[in-house]
DNA sequence: GCCTGAACCTGACAAAAGTCATCTTTTTGC
DNA sequence: GCAAAAAGATGACTTTTGTCAGGTTCAGGC
């Protein structure tokens, strides 16, 4: 399980445009540049722990991570699956705490980190790089409003559907009338998304596949009829 | 249902030793003071509504307000109950999106309200403030992962208890060996904040109340054995 | 290619929690 | 102070979902 480093220039990388670092001058860019070490992470590995201290932030180059808490009987919850371009660890970061979740990586990973005194320092003299950042997580606070509304008030299945249409928006390739969602999630991690148990999730996929609403490819779910499934995840049909 | 205005300096706000504007220079201070409208809202009033675009930040100065989702059944899910002190309605000033909750007046309250352009001017040219506010924002998302994992993975009866101890921490006042929960919640809005039936919390607190966990005083809930209550909170007594 | 463990699946059952109906108590408006 | 409405309480019942136990299939390491 050693590390393996790799570099790329953040000027020249293929996911600069989704980021965050988008719009930062040549300067600033060039100094979270000079400062960065970037590493391939294998499935499996984590890239940091709950309840330990963050010395910087995580930006994605390649591949997924889950984002997760274990609860006492070691039940996950999945707060957020990170694909390339995202910033990872940056909540606990910027509120100065210890991580409150895990890192695992999912799917094979390249990650760049950027040792926080270097971000902070681009921050702090860049008030609308600074701005964004404030826009993104409060942005991203709303998604968690809704979550966590959909969670109290509606169904396991109600809520599975509604996830899988999240994922298939978030890392669908779309087809002639479907859409492939791009990550291979177990039914543990479905779970996990969903927060249910596992052969719930199971269960209630084979429901879905049998009346056509989707279907498996691989390890991977593919969306057939993703406005009968937003019917499953509405309440009550009409 | 006339609104009411009042004044007060906010250089002389009791709140401001606890409120995110502690630290202002005189002159920031000012420029607040001097552009914000304080208005005295009774119980039931709303201050702003889901679906409606942020003009503002408004700045609890008394009393309480819950801030909340309406399901497609009409159901409640409060997110979040403002205190003194507290600003209401940032997350979406901040991420600059349409209000995505509705905060009605809980108990009697008197909350200023500070047009954007000046806080955001304040804002823009004062990164310390700037970090306060991201920090203070970060945190509120720990507190929201937090939820959503608890949410996910506990029983109704640990949520109850969870959430007992959350408001006994955030509105006690404190007696001998008992803490008073200074709010006045229907059962109904402690059932939105847990996420679940009326009836089932009904049920839970006369649970809780012949275990002598708790006692009612009036509308409000008294914390007799917090540390019994923490034990119903966690998941399974060892 | 085979073995081993992990992932996936299915059924039976129990527990938790929601719903509905009804009744009592408290609050509020006039 | 009274009537109406809202809040609180309780019981009966149903549905949903979790748990456990037993299978099968799949994938990776040797």
């Amino acid at each position: 399980m050693a590390k393996v480093e790799f570099n790329i220039a953040c000027s020249l990388c293929e996911h600069l445009k989704d980021s965050l670092f988008n719009g930062l001058s040549p300067e600033d860019l060039s100094r979270i540049n000079n400062h960065k070490t970037c590493v391939q992470y294998k499935k499996g590995q984590n890239i940091f722990y709950e309840g330990t201290r963050p010395t910087g932030l995580y930006c994605m180059n390649a591949g997924k991570v889950k984002v997760y808490k274990n609860n006492v009987q070691g039940k996950e919850f999945i707060i957020y699956i990170a694909k390339p371009g995202d910033f990872l660890g940056y909540r606990a970061l910027l509120s100065e705490e210890f991580y409150q979740a895990t890192a695992t990586v999912l799917e094979d990973a390249k990650i760049c980190f950027i040792p926080k005194e270097n971000f902070f320092e681009v921050l702090q003299k860049n008030p609308a790089f600074m701005k964004r950042v404030v826009k993104a997580v409060c942005h991203e606070m709303g998604i968690m409003e809704d979550k966590l509304a959909e969670l109290a008030h509606k169904s396991v299945r109600e809520r599975l559907a509604a996830n899988l249409l999240m994922l298939k928006e978030t890392y669908g390739m779309e087809g002639e009338g479907s859409s492939l969602i791009d990550l291979a999630l177990s039914r543990e991690d479905l779970a996990s998304i969903v927060g249910t148990a596992t052969e719930t999730v199971i269960r209630l996929l084979s429901d879905f596949k049998s009346d056509g609403l989707i279907a498996f490819e691989g390890k991977k779910i593919r969306v057939l009829d993703a406005k009968k499934l937003a019917r499953q995840a509405d309440l009550i049909v009409a």
